[in-house]
RNA sequence: GCGCCCAUAGCUCAGCUGGAUAGAGCACCUGCCUUCUAAGCAGGGGGUCGGGAGUUCGAGUCUUCCUGGGCGCGCCA
C-alpha cells in the first residue's frame, strides 16, 4: 500500500469512522476532479453522508474539512459548491509518488479489494468443431483482461475454458472428419448438407490417415467410430483453439474442462439427485413454446428444474426425452461442481446470442447456493463485421466466416486486443475489415505505443550525447502545467485499476492508458527533455518520463499489448 | 406477443458506477518539423445526450412510458 490514494483512501475512512461511528460511508468516493482548478483529490463524502447524519452538507463537510487539515500529505483543504471537499497535496508528497513508481510500478498499482477471493474466470469456450472465429474475439480478450486486472487487485484468478465436446455438433463433426477421411481413400462420399465444409475438417482426415491408416475405412457402424474417433477429433481442434488462443496472446487457461468428460463421471446425476431431494428438480410438462408455431409438439413429461422459482419466466428441463442432459442441465451441474470446487464467485463471458439462457442459469445458481449471487454473467453484445461499409455475413455452416487467425494475420495482436477491448461490453459496434487491413493509425493502439516508443527514444538520444544526469533530482523543478497533470495522473493510476476490476470493465484500463498517452504527447511538444545547459532540470525531467513509461508499460502489459522500443 | 441489451458531434465511440462548464478519434478548416520519431502537438466549427414524465440539493447516468435498432424465445447448442 504505498500509493498516495490507498493511503488518503484509507485515512479518509479512519477519520469517518471517528466522526460517524454507526453511519455507511461506503458510497463515499475519493476521486479525482476533471477542472484541475478544484484540486488535486476530491471527495463527496459530505453530500453523500447529508441525510445519514442529519445535518446540511456544509455543516458535514466542515467536520471533515477540520480532520483532514490534520494531514500530513494535504496543503489545504477547501469546501465547494454543494459541498464537495477539494484536497490540495504538498508538492513533496506527489514527488515521492514518482520514485515509488518507478522502483516497482506493480506493487504501486496492486491493491487489496479482491481480498484473495477465489473468482473463476470461465470464458471463451468456443466449441471444438472449427476454428475460433472473429465473434469469439471480443468476450475472447475481454476475459484475458479482465482476469489480468482481478489478479492485479487482489483477487485469486482461476481461468477456465469449457470444452463443449458432448452433444449432437460432436457427432457430425466426426461423421465430417470420417467423410472426408474415406474420401482420401478414394471413396465416392456424399458429404451431407449438415456437416462441417471447411478445410480444416480435410486437414484433420488427413492427420488422421497419417496415424490410423485405413483402420476406419472398414467400420461401418458410425457408433463405433464415434467412440473410436471422438477423442482424436475434439483433440485435433483444441490443438487449433489453442495455437489461435496463443496467437492472441491469451494468458494461460488453468484448466480446460471437458464436459464429456463430466458426463462420464456421473457429476450431473450425482447433483440431480441431490436438486431432486431438495424440490429443485421435479418430474412434469410443459406448456408449447411460446413466439413460434411448433408443428411436432406434444407435451411429455421430463425432469424440471424449479427456475420459475427464482426469476426464470418457465420451469426448465434438465434432460431431454431420449434421457440425455440438456445443455441447460449439463450447465447446472457444471456450474453446481464450480462451487463445489471452491470458487466463491463465478465470472462467465458469454455472448450476446446466449443472452436467452442467462436469468435461468443465475436463478438456478441463485437457488442451490441458498440465495447467494455466486455467478455473475457477462454479455458482449454482437460484433458486426463490415467492409467497405457493408455488413459481412458470417456462417459457420457456408464456410465464409472470418476467423480469429485471419484477423491476427491482418492486424496482429495488439491491434486486435485493444480494438476490441476499447470498448465496453453491452455496446455492440463495428469492425471494419477494410480499415483494420489499412493498419493505419485510426487504431487508436498505434497512438498508445507511439507513446512509449517516444519515452524510449528520448533515453536513446541522451545516451548519444553522452549526458551525465544528477543522481539527486530536484522534482521541484517541474514547474510546467503539463507536468503537473502528467504526475497527477500518474499517482491515479491504481484507482483506475480498481475501477476496472470493481466494475468488471476492462476498457476503462485502455481508457486511462490513451488519456496517459495524450498527456506525454502533449508534454512532448510544449518543452524539450534533453538541455545540456540545464543538467537539474533534464534529470528531473528524465525521471519523469521513466516514471511515466513504466506506468504506460505496465498498463499496456494488463491489456496484453506489447510495448515496443521502437516504431 | 414476451425477455435481455443499446440510443451522446456528420461517422466510430468515451463519459470514472448521481457531481462542478458533456469529451476523444476520424472527417472538415487554420497553424507547428535545420534540436529528443509529425504514427505527434496547438487551435476552430460541429450537441435539444432518441422523445415525454418522474425521483432530489444535482440526471447523459436512476425509475417509468413511448419511438427506433440488436440479440434471443423447444427437449437445439
Amino acid at each position: 500500500m504505498s500509493s498516495l490514494y490507498h493511503i488518503l483512501k484509507q485515512q479518509l475512512v479512519a477519520d469517518l469512522k471517528i466522526l460517524y461511528p454507526d453511519v455507511d460511508a461506503s458510497n463515499v468516493t475519493l476521486e479525482q476532479p476533471k477542472d484541475a482548478s478544484h484540486g488535486d483529490f476530491a471527495t463527496n463524502a459530505a453530500m453523500v453522508l447529508t441525510r445519514l447524519v442529519g445535518k446540511p452538507p456544509r455543516d458535514v463537510a466542515a467536520d471533515i474539512k477540520s480532520k483532514m487539515e490534520a494531514w500530513e500529505q494535504v496543503e489545504s483543504v477547501d469546501i465547494a459548491g454543494p459541498g464537495f471537499i477539494n484536497l490540495r497535496i504538498k508538492p513533496e508528497a506527489i514527488y515521492a509518488q514518482m520514485h515509488i513508481i518507478e522502483s516497482d510500478v506493480v506493487a504501486f498499482g496492486s491493491s487489496k479489494i479482491g481480498n484473495g477471493e477465489k473468482v473463476m474466470v470461465e470464458f471463451c469456450s468456443a466449441n471444438p468443431t472449427g476454428p475460433i472465429h472473429a465473434g469469439h474475439m471480443r468476450g475472447t480478450i475481454f476475459g484475458d483482461v479482465l482476469s489480468r486486472i482481478l489478479e492485479r487487485t487482489g483477487y485469486k484468478v482461476w481461468r477456465e475454458f469449457l470444452i463443449n465436446d458432448s452433444g449432437r455438433q460432436i457427432r457430425t463433426l466426426v461423421n465430417s472428419v470420417w467423410l472426408r477421411y474415406r474420401e482420401l481413400f478414394g471413396e465416392n462420399v456424399v458429404i451431407p448438407d449438415d456437416a462441417y465444409p471447411g478445410d480444416y475438417v480435410i486437414e484433420i482426415a488427413e492427420k488422421l490417415k497419417a496415424s490410423d491408416g485405413d483402420k476406419w475405412t472398414k467400420e461401418t457402424d458410425f457408433e463405433a467410430v464415434l467412440l473410436g474417433l471422438r477423442a482424436f477429433c475434439v483433440d485435433a481442434m483444441m490443438g487449433e483453439i489453442k495455437k489461435d488462443l496463443e496467437g492472441l496472446k491469451i494468458a494461460p487457461f488453468d484448466e480446460f474442462y471437458s464436459e464429456h468428460k463430466m458426463q462420464q463421471t456421473g457429476l450431473p446425476e450425482k447433483i440431480m439427485g441431490e436438486l431432486r431431494e431438495e424440490g429443485l428438480v421435479y418430474d412434469g410438462t410443459l406448456p408449447p413454446p411460446r413466439g413460434k408455431i411448433v408443428d411436432d409438439y406434444e407435451p411429455v413429461e421430463l425432469p424440471l428444474f424449479k427456475s420459475s422459482d427464482f426469476g426464470d419466466d418457465s420451469d426448465r428441463p434438465v434432460k431431454n426425452s431420449r434421457g440425455d442432459f440438456t445443455y441447460f442441465g449439463a450447465d447446472l451441474a457444471y456450474h453446481t461442481d464450480k462451487l463445489n470446487r471452491g470458487f466463491e464467485r463465478l465470472i462467465n463471458v458469454w455472448g450476446a446470442d446466449h443472452g436467452g439462457a442467462v436469468k435461468r442459469l443465475t436463478s438456478a445458481l441463485t437457488a442451490v447456493t441458498g440465495n447467494k449471487k455466486a455467478l455473475e454473467i457477462k454479455l458482449m453484445q454482437m460484433v458486426r463485421f463490415v467492409k467497405d461499409g457493408k455488413p459481412v455475413k458470417m456462417s459457420k455452416r457456408a464456410g465464409n466466416f472470418v476467423t480469429l487467425r485471419q484477423i491476427l494475420d491482418d492486424v496482429g495482436p495488439d491491434a486486435a486486443r485493444f480494438w476490441f477491448m476499447n470498448r465496453k461490453p453491452e455496446t455492440q459496434f463495428d469492425f471494419d475489415l477494410g480499415k483494420a487491413l489499412e493498419k493505419n493509425n485510426e487504431n487508436p493502439v498505434f497512438y498508445v505505443q507511439y507513446a512509449h516508443t517516444r519515452m524510449c527514444s528520448v533515453f536513446r538520444q541522451k545516451e548519444d550525447m553522452g549526458l551525465e544526469l544528477d543522481k539527486d533530482v530536484d522534482m521541484s523543478l517541474l514547474t510546467h502545467e503539463k507536468e503537473q497533470d502528467l504526475m497527477k495522473h500518474l499517482i491515479m493510476y491504481p484507482l483506475h485499476l480498481e475501477k476496472a476490476a470493481s466494475a468488471g470493465e476492462p476498457h476503462r484500463l485502455a481508457a486511462y492508458a490513451h488519456d496517459l498517452a495524450a498527456g506525454f504527447h502533449s508534454w512532448y511538444d510544449s518543452v524539450r527533455f534533453l538541455d545540456e545547459s540545464d543538467i537539474k532540470t533534464t534529470s528531473a525531467r528524465l525521471q519523469l518520463v521513466k516514471t511515466a513509461r513504466e506506468v504506460l508499460k505496465d498498463s499496456l502489459g494488463l491489456m496484453g499489448v506489447s510495448a515496443p522500443d521502437k516504431m
